[in-house]
DNA sequence: GACCCCGAGTCTCGTGACGAAACGCACTCG
DNA sequence: CGAGTGCGTTTCGTCACGAGACTCGGGGTC
């Protein structure tokens, strides 16, 4: 499953998912950010097929997203390291971890934790407005087409346009049926 | 479910990918924030097969990340509406966006921007040091096992713990390998 | 040298998810 | 009555994945 082409899509969040959109891909980075460096390493702690992780390694380092690194001549063992362009999708994996966290809890409590290597205090993924600083929730934000898509598909059935209406105010509470 | 199993992991964020993480699923959930929602809106917008649009969205439903919303009757009618719960995914979507108009921009400019409602600046989704208010990098990060995770596996070659020292200061451009 | 160990991939094979496109259904409209 | 609409479902072939054996280069021990 899980192939990685999203068709002629023109929005940058289909050209991301098709570099990062394939099974195991930000769990791979996630572990590659804990330290789990090695190929075998990987293999233990993810559990995903030698010959997936192989695939997927060497496409994220096609991207630039990781690099290899020599740790070991005579047998030349490689390493794996997130680069510049691969960390900064660190803010999806933990804003992934907070949801995941908020909606499906594990029993014993929290499994990770994100700390402020500075003052040790918590990381959040915030949506925050460049312009008045506030921190926002989804139903404070509206999408809009960029220039790259002067007169191009928009909804149809525009009685609702973009946004999230149904659900007021920042941080909304409504429906927010935690289950299981 | 439906290959998107993730075996005995225990983050969280593993547990978020086993309901998010499937083909089509972030996008589908874009779509219905920018006002497609309706099925073959959604057929036609993202060029998804139609079988795997609606296992897609009853997979939704059931897990409450979007609702059907009676919008005819005779003949029934439906529309998907995303819920709270849902909406809380949208910062990974903002996040995913700027990360593909960074690496890989449209020759014509940005395709999407997302804007505060409210004061109309743009949004951006940061990491937040809740205790110091700072905005960080993903170098500042340190991740911190959780209590549910007592004695578990961690990095073996515990030379690079977990993090990101290799690279160095917040929103780092090292290595920041812009490519076409 | 004989033997086993290690780490990092590669190969083979069976299953199952996906893509394409036709089909079914319930209802409206002319 | 026949055509059109909106929403799925079915069928079928292909491709990606999971499981696990295998290869390869080299080290350690005796």
């Amino acid at each position: 499953m899980l192939g990685s082409d999203y068709g002629g899509q023109v929005c940058a969040s289909a050209r991301a998912l098709e570099v990062v959109g394939q099974r195991w891909t930000l769990l791979i980075l996630r572990d590659l950010f804990l330290g789990f460096v090695r190929f075998d390493d990987l293999v233990d702690s993810l559990g995903v097929t030698r010959s997936v992780l192989a695939r997927r390694l060497s496409h994220l380092e096609e991207h630039r997203l990781i690099s290899r690194e020599l740790y070991q001549e005579h047998p030349e063992r490689y390493e794996y390291r997130i680069t510049a362009k691969g960390a900064e999708l660190l803010d999806v994996l933990a804003r992934l971890l907070e949801w995941g966290e908020t909606y499906y809890p594990h029993p014993d409590g929290p499994t990770r934790l994100l700390q402020h290597t500075g003052c040790g205090g918590a990381v959040r993924s915030l949506l925050t407005c460049t312009s008045c600083g506030d921190h926002l929730g989804p139903a404070d934000v509206t999408a809009l087409p960029g220039p790259a898509r002067a007169g191009m598909s928009h909804p149809p059935t525009s009685e609702q346009g973009p946004g999230l209406r149904h659900l007021h105010g920042p941080r909304t509470g409504v429906e927010t049926t935690d289950e299981p």
